[in-house]
RNA sequence: GGAGCCGUGGUGGAGUGGUUACCAUGCCGGCCUGUCAAGCCGGAGGUCGUGGGUUCAAAUCCCAUCGGCUUCGCCA
């Protein structure tokens, strides 16, 4: 018995139809004489009904189906009896009399309820994956992928780019994240190695004179995971020739505004806000701003300058800065929640967390004490305070006071319950670093990555003074998160020569990693530039789920692992012969 | 590498040293003709993650270890 409809593509208008259907037992209603079963297929649920009355041989058989059994029904479509409608359901206001059913095949127990919001252990849901992605939910994230995906490439498509494969083999290459590495039987004792992205091959296609590529490619980098990052990712990777900032980012807008339309029907506006670097690290202590909330980060640096209190004169006297946010209506906070969110500032590299709860009367605080009236005023009035709020501090490097407020100011807002789960909020970060001091390495490293164009008035800088030099790259972040980045790339050789050297590569190790991407840039390569998207975190945000791991069929655990498949597992000896791999003892 | 939370019938949870480890749900059987969280009655189902220790006695206390999740570092 084929199908000849699905569940949830029947409706009042088809009633009186002879169907069948296909698919699993969502559950089944036995009332003795009468037999409801709920039949599900992959576009949802219709209520199928067994009588004595209207076949014995059927109504015998639907005694014995369980959970999850796969069946084929035939049957007439009905209105169901007045009453008895069901709202939750699509197909709610019919159901399937059923002439005639065929088990296709009988099912185990599931190991847990195959239903929406489930609160199952995660390593039960991925052993048992493919059960897991019968649940609903699950079903709707992959198909939004599926949505999401199709329109990225017919989008590209219309506007005249070409899908163009790139090597999963390649080669390990300096910078960024730990390779994972493929061992080569031909060439004992040389790996190949997956691909972190396919940065160097699309900026070879450009050379090429492809124009327009893009890929929805699968990366590869072996660092530890997280709720938004697993070890294997897509990306959607776009690259264009002749084109500059703006392009791409208009281009994009106007992507985006395509599949947030096509993928859960909504409409935003075109084009983003535009916030600089700069600004988004002062402002929010972040690259990648959530700004469906205020809570601005206020810098105190020159009121402070001069002050009597060492812990903010001395942090400013070693280049640091001092800067508060005003947690308004906070000052009800007990003294433990206090200490909690000081301890939390420490845990992000703070020495400590200074704090001034204002209430009507006084001023509440550790540090009053060692500050002038002036200064105290001078502060309040910067910071707005009023009656009732609790004003938090940080003095440090830049870098650590940054990442300290950027962090208490979305502690306080998930505290304050100020996000606004609905709102999209984009925005492009711009005006990036082109490298950034690494004390471990010694070294400067690319905050983008090291293909990235400075800005062109930088570029005598290139030289011998590389501090402050602005990129040509640009994020778009999406509700506090990353969701892609990209840059305009350098298509010189001599400048590109130049940033690997800025980098501390020597010409030996240029000429082994980078020779053959120098050697083509040699032969009329063109200005180029592009962008790639987080495939999985757009997804994610869209589909509203808080783990990447919701919209990837099979994902990783957090120690890398697939409890699925067992995978990575041991291998036989033979295959580590052919490799000339052997396992050292820990 | 660090921090936190968790691990008890299939599943989710309760159980702070002492009878036969409790509850819900699922599962199995019976009854039941309008349910959709169906209902009613009955039943089965447990190495309390694993190993060691303390104790007359451990799900419970201690140590170690494994696994899951969150997170810092890490992720050009």
């Amino acid at each position: 018995m084929k199908r000849t409809h699905n569940a949830t593509g029947l409706e009042v208008k088809d009633v009186g139809v002879q169907v069948v259907l296909n698919g699993w037992v969502d559950s089944r209603r036995d009332h003795g004489g009468l037999i409801f079963i709920d039949l599900r297929d992959r576009s949802g649920l219709i209520q199928v009904v067994f009588s004595p009355e209207v076949n014995q041989d059927a109504f015998h058989l639907a005694e014995q189906v369980r959970s999850e059994y796969v069946v084929a029904v035939q049957g007439k479509v009905s209105l169901r009896p007045a009453d008895t409608e069901n709202p939750n359901l699509k197909t709610g206001k019919i159901e399937i009399y059923v002439q005639k059913m065929e088990i296709m095949n009988t099912a185990k127990t599931p190991p847990f309820y195959i239903e929406d919001g489930i609160d199952v252990d995660e390593n039960l849901r991925l052993k048992y994956r493919y059960l897991d992605l019968r649940r609903g939910e699950m079903r709707e994230n992959l198909m939004l992928r599926h949505r999401v995906v199709k329109t990225m490439r017919d989008f590209l498509d219309s506007r005249g780019f070409l899908e163009i494969e790139t090597p999963m083999l390649t080669k390990s290459s300096p910078e960024g994240a730990r390779d994972y590495l493929v061992p080569s039987r031909v060439h004992h004792g040389e790996f190949f190695a997956l691909p972190q992205s396919p940065q160097i091959f699309k900026q070879l296609l450009m050379v090429a004179g492809m124009e327009k590529y893009f890929q929805v490619a699968r990366c590869f980098r072996d660092e530890d995971l997280r709720a938004d990052r697993q070890p294997e990712f897509t990306q959607l990777d776009i690259e264009m020739s002749f084109i500059d900032e703006e392009d791409i980012m208009g281009l994009m807008e106007e992507m985006m505004a395509l599949i947030f339309k096509v993928g859960i029907n909504r409409d935003i506006n075109i084009p983003f806000p535009r916030l600089s670097y700069d600004e988004a690290m002062k402002k929010y202590g972040s690259d990648a701003p959530d700004l469906r909330f205020g809570l601005e980060i206020v810098d105190l640096t020159e009121i402070m300058a001069q002050s009597q209190f060492q812990v903010f004169s001395s942090a400013i006297q070693a280049g640091g800065v001092v800067r508060a946010i005003n947690a308004k209506g906070c000052a009800s906070f007990k003294r433990r929640e206090i200490d909690q969110l000081g301890q939390l500032a420490i845990d992000y590299g703070a020495k400590g967390m200074a704090w001034i709860v204002v209430s009507e009367k006084e001023l509440k605080s550790p540090i009053t004490k060692f500050l002038k009236a002036q200064e105290i005023e001078e502060i309040m009035s910067a910071l707005d305070a009023q009656p009732g709020d609790l004003i938090l501090f940080a003095a440090d490097k830049q870098e650590i006071v940054s990442r300290v407020l950027g962090f208490l100011r979305m502690e306080l807002a998930r505290r304050l319950d100020l996000i606004d789960k609905d709102e999209l909020n984009f925005m492009w970060i711009y005006d990036f670093p082109l490298f950034e001091y690494d004390q471990e390495e010694g070294r400067y490293v690319a905050v983008h990555h090291m293909f990235t164009s400075p800005r062109l008035s930088d570029l005598d800088r290139l030289d011998n003074n590389p501090e402050g030099i602005k990129a040509r790259a640009y994020d778009l972040v999406l509700n506090g998160t990353e969701i892609g980045g990209g840059s305009i790339r350098i298509h010189q050789r001599e400048w590109q020569e130049k940033v690997f050297s800025l980098l501390g590569m020597s010409f030996e190790e240029v000429r082994d990693k980078f020779g053959y991407m120098l050697d083509a840039f040699e032969y009329g390569t063109p200005p180029h530039g592009g962008i790639a998207f987080g495939i999985d975190r757009l997804a994610m945000i869209m589909g509203g789920r808080s783990s990447i791991r919701d919209v990837i069929a099979f994902p990783k655990t957090q120690s890398a692992s697939c409890p699925l498949t067992n995978a990575p597992s041991a291998v036989s000896n033979k295959q580590l012969r052919e490799l000339a791999i052997k396992i050292r003892e820990k």
